[in-house]
RNA sequence: GGCCCCAUCGUCUAACGGUUAGGACGGCAGGUUCUCAUCCUGCAAAUCGGGGUUCGAUUCCCCGUGGGGUCACCA
């Protein structure tokens, strides 16, 4: 089977998680299968089309890089599109959803409706004071030729609604399994809006069947929606995709994953310093494991093992906490280079952080970072002169006297040692404890002092690891200065 | 509220109808270590309840309960 699935964000500025999902699983799905990955701007609510949105959309899918074989994408900084289904931008396609609902009124499946929003809002209430559905009663499916005519003639704003017919829609979700929607529950959907845009039920299974789309996968949100939209689908005559309806992704409290509660979008993520192959890996387990017993998996192992089949069908809080670990798992991959360049971001312009120092830091610290926003302040120790009260520099089991002695005797015995001694930290870890043990020395007396006059930390890095950031002159340098904080 | 969907540790999840119900995050306790982090080891922690079907149910069916989604000229 020629496969193809496709993605449709609407444009309101953001990524969110939950769409992330959507987007890696549709993309997934596609690349398994050999088959097309579509990408689809749905903006057809004009009160909510926010400006730049497409761009920033499409900014953020290559940042997580999830790429499509159709739709649109930026060229030097302009919206271009690529694919011979378009155009991908349903606000330049509104002729052929117009063309749809005429001939859905033709087919007498569709009517007009002159009804003002007024008297729905109050039809509504008074269905709601009487516990009745919340639906259209129908009125203008009443109106003659004639006083349909005639409100057309006057200009009256009108928008055409769906006939639902009686009866009820059985349906296989890959997914689900079979879901039967009666359609006394199915309203008499609007499909073509006042201001002439097709709401997304009506623009979804034109553009959908249009792109060839053969997989539909999005949220459970639309599981009850899907009764409208096979209906439409045989009304038009087209075939019917398969349907997948994922699993939600929730708040700690089960509610569906919302603002409020926290970061919903991507961006804001990707701005507290995740990377972004983190995010996906994360989100990517969040209804679908490819084995269980390993959560680190790269994209090709995701796209090898994706199956609709044994995704879970009930829905998935969204785990912070655990995000945070991947996170550290990933940078601690990373070399230290790249946590320093990825990180760029969050130090500011011209913090001069020598290049080769930051990376020998790096390649230290990733151990204890979680976020590339952590970077910044974990590299201060290593560019500047630490500030710290002289009794830090005092081991617990030790005097003051002595850890002046230590430090002493240790800026000796580095002075003299050749600079090639601080080529490696396990080099230099070799070196200070042959030192330790010729000497007849305890760990603790040496090692305490000597961190502390280096790191100006109680809790940091080891001794030899700075000293391999810092070289051997740094080093000295800041032995120096604890010595005289102890003077 | 109607309708629809769902139900394994606190969370993410695994388990051809047959396992001491496994792994991971988090928690707790140790080990390594000058300290922190990493890393390693161990511990606590779950099949929502009730009926069936079956030699045997986490697994299949029904009911209940609970949670969620949806009921727009938003997607």
């Amino acid at each position: 089977m020629n496969v193809k699935t496709r993605f449709p964000p609407s444009p309101t500025g953001s990524l969110h998680i939950g769409s992330l999902r959507t987007a890696l699983y549709n993309y997934y799905f596609a690349k398994k299968h050999g088959g097309t990955f579509v990408l689809r701007i749905e903006d057809t609510d004009q009160a909510r089309s926010v400006p730049g949105a497409v761009e920033s959309l499409i900014r953020t899918l290559a940042r997580m890089d999830i790429s499509y074989d159709e739709g649109p994408y930026l060229q030097d900084g302009h919206l271009v599109e690529k694919g011979p289904n378009g155009p991908y931008t349903q606000s330049n396609r509104l002729n052929t959803y117009r063309t749809h609902a005429m001939q859905l009124i033709e087919q007498q499946q569709a009517y007009y409706c002159f009804c003002t929003k007024k008297r729905l809002e109050t039809l509504r209430e008074s269905q709601q004071a009487t516990k009745r559905p919340t639906k259209y009663d129908r009125k203008c499916l009443q109106l003659t030729q004639a006083e349909i005519d005639k409100q057309l003639d006057l200009g009256t704003s009108y928008v055409i609604r769906m006939k639902i017919p009686e009866g009820k829609t059985i349906f296989q979700d890959e997914i689900r399994g079979t879901v039967v929607i009666d359609h006394a529950e199915v309203d008499d959907q609007v499909l073509l809006k006042a201001d002439g845009f097709p709401t997304y039920h009506l623009a979804v299974v034109v553009d959908d069947h249009a792109m060839g789309v053969t997989h539909i996968i999005r949220g459970e949100e639309w599981l009850s929606s899907v009764p409208k939209h096979v209906l439409l689908y045989g009304w038009f005559g087209f075939d019917l995709p398969v349907f997948a309806h994922l699993p939600l992704i929730l708040n700690p409290d089960k509610s569906k994953l919302s603002k409020r509660q926290g970061d919903v979008s991507v961006e804001d993520y990707l701005a507290k310093g995740y990377l972004e192959e983190a995010l996906s890996n994360y989100v990517s387990l969040l209804g679908f494991n490819p084995t269980s017993n390993r959560e680190i998996y790269t994209r090709d192992e995701f796209i090898e093992a994706f199956n609709l089949k044994k995704i879970n069908k009930s829905g998935a809080v969204f785990d912070v906490n655990k995000l945070l670990w991947m996170n550290g798992q990933y940078i601690k991959q990373l070399s230290g280079a790249k946590i320093l360049a990825r990180s760029k971001p969050f130090i500011e312009e011209g913090g001069g952080v020598d290049e080769a120092l930051g990376i020998r830091a790096m390649e230290i610290e990733k151990t204890r970072i979680q976020l590339l926003s952590e970077v910044k302040d974990a590299l201060i120790v290593y560019t500047m002169q630490p500030m710290y009260a002289a009794d830090l520099l005092v081991w617990k089991k030790s005097t003051r006297e002595d850890a002046k002695e230590q430090l002493l005797n240790l800026r000796v015995f580095l002075n003299a040692k050749d600079s090639s001694m601080f080529d490696t930290a396990a080099l230099i870890e070799k070196g200070l404890k042959r030192y330790i043990e010729d000497n007849g020395l305890k760990n603790g007396n040496v090692l305490w002092p000597l961190r502390v006059a280096l790191s100006g930390q109680e809790r940091s890095a080891g001794p030899h690891e700075f000293m391999w950031v810092l070289g051997k002159q740094e080093t000295l340098k800041r032995i120096d200065h604890a010595i005289s904080q102890l003077t």
